[in-house]
DNA sequence: ATCTGTGCAAAAGATTTGCAGTTAT
DNA sequence: ATAACTGCAAATCTTTTGCACAGAT
């Protein structure tokens, strides 16, 4: 964890960037939200706890910088509000997502779409470097609270 | 073309909902650009050249309408405005959409998940009722462009 | 000195809402 | 009469930008 927050140091003085309290304290708060989908606001609020001396702006140009060295990813449900993630290398493309419609959980499941994509390219002629693959439906547990109140 | 307008006019008088002139218009343009991904901009500016009297807001409204009815989709590719286009009951689900990072090109192809989605249905027990699938990559145009450039 | 980074307030862009007036039933 | 519908302007929400100041090199 601290050895990423190092790393992430090294890459950003490497083009005379700064890793400066706010900026540090924002990515601390996306290293322990790995598995959460959190918006800007989110990130705003968790970061305000600890530095209360932060701006939304800042928060936004930070979310811009990391995005644009590909440390983070910028994700859209539809839902109006963009979502960050940290970016890992185990995963160049997208994880997909599992979206419930009625309580709104969001999950990840594994990368299925390689053969697709293989197969898309050749039929299609056009070269995937990178997937949004979000399955919309009802979770376990939704399910079976719309069975029993026979929804 | 028109049958399909006449349909919908049943529709909405099924629900002491009127096809108004706007509503018509609005309608028009979006059967006119099946194939687009028009936004609610987009469709406001062509219905306005036919009827310049509509306001932006009656058209917002239209397209949360014809959502709620199931008529159109209302789709998302991350870009910060939603976009539209005709429900076709011969895809329950939505097609695939193969985006352009160069220029911005996006074009549909067929559905390919079904065996992965009973996969995904069996394994983490979640009911599936609908996909949002981009590939993100580059056309065969940007691919050519690319290679003259050296890009 | 210069460049990077910041907070704040204002601006921007997309969408929604309140309201008073209009139209269809 | 009643309920659906409209345009307009104002409000809202997310995100971006301008600017004057602060901190690091």
């Amino acid at each position: 964890m601290q050895e990423r927050l190092e790393q992430i140091k090294k890459q950003l003085q490497s083009q005379q960037l700064k890793l400066t309290p706010q900026r540090e304290a924002t990515l601390q708060i996306l290293l322990e939200n790995q598995e959460k989908h959190l918006s800007a606001e989110d990130i705003f609020m968790l970061v305000k706890q600890r530095n209360p001396d932060i701006g939304l702006a800042t928060v936004y140009r930070t979310l811009e910088l990391l995005h644009d060295l590909r440390i983070i990813e910028k994700l859209s449900f539809g839902d109006g509000v963009s979502r960050y993630e940290f970016r890992s290398d185990d995963h160049p493309h997208h994880h997909h997502h599992l979206i419930c419609l009625k309580c709104g959980e969001v999950s990840e499941i594994e990368d299925l779409l390689d053969d697709l994509e293989m197969r898309v390219e050749r039929e299609h002629k056009f070269k995937i470097v990178d997937h949004r693959v979000n399955l919309l439906g009802y979770c376990e547990s939704c399910q079976q609270e719309m069975k029993l109140k026979n929804m």
